[in-house]
DNA sequence: TATAAAAAGGATATATTTGTCCTGTAATAC
DNA sequence: GTATTACAGGACAAATATATCCTTTTTATA
């Protein structure tokens, strides 16, 4: 469903959501152990998340990651488009080049409704709602 | 959301059980021309889905492969678990272990209902079903 | 029986994803 | 301003997925 690098993606921005809005920045040792992930290769996925504006982050000593603008204003949809682009919202579920009304595969009339299902889950789901679920203990981020 | 192998095992079997029944067996090189796959790569493909008799196959002048039961026995969640396995079926969306109730991911409690409803989708959905629509012109199997 | 046809299977190649390591750069604190 | 800290980025490595090639096996038929 979504690349491993993308579910990396998604619990470290959910993590970060986490912490108190006092607790300024976090690093990526933490971070990476908070979420059970390889640490080099996070720091790789948190540098693209920073490119896209989803992340921010500081240099040198107590610096670290931060959520680059307000939690309840982040949607899931956007990691995942940040780290695996837009096919899983507009591929064809067989592989035609394109999915389309006009040349559907053999699924795209059940599989639209599921896609649209999961596309609309992902654009109302907030980094907010996930973290304070994971706040109040409900959910969590490592086996 | 299916590996490549899987995109293109179901475009196989949908394209193997549009030939009318009479026309036993079809060739690996008719059928990766078909649904527009790499022959060699479709061919372990077919390999693989004899193996698990979800396809049969005769050696020799005039062999080739045909459905190994009545299309409409056969639903693509059987060709999806057979390729992919059934990680997509019972896998945790943020790559927990595990997915649980007990110890769910901060998605899991929306994701389950995407999940259930794709997998319900693939359970209900047989090659008949969309091998008919292909047959009647209202979806392709190639662009 | 010899020949040809077609799938099965092994070995290998390529591409992509996932992951590591090391150096560079910026920021802080002393 | 020097040392230290922590992210940025490039180069490289490993694992997996995708794809090709060639030989073997089985079957049909001339
Ligand atoms: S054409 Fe295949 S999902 Fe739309
Ligand atoms: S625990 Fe993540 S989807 Fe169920």
């Amino acid at each position: 469903m979504f690349s491993k690098t993308c579910k990396y993606a998604i619990n470290a921005m959910i993590y970060v959501a986490t912490l108190p809005t006092e607790q300024e920045r976090v690093g990526l040792k933490e971070i990476s152990k908070a979420i059970n992930s390889p640490e080099a290769f996070t720091g790789k996925i948190l540098q693209a998340l920073v490119r896209d504006e989803l992340l921010a982050s500081t240099k040198g000593p107590n610096g670290g990651f931060f959520i680059a603008k307000n939690p309840a204003e982040i949607v899931l949809s956007q990691i995942v488009e940040s780290i695996d682009g837009d096919t899983l919202f507009t591929g064809c579920a067989l592989g035609l080049e394109k999915c389309s009304e006009e040349h559907p595969c053999p699924v795209h009339h059940k599989f639209k409704a599921i896609r649209d299902h999961l596309t609309g889950m992902l654009m109302t789901t907030s980094l907010k709602d996930v973290a304070e679920r994971v706040n109040v203990g409900i959910s969590f981020l490592k086996y």
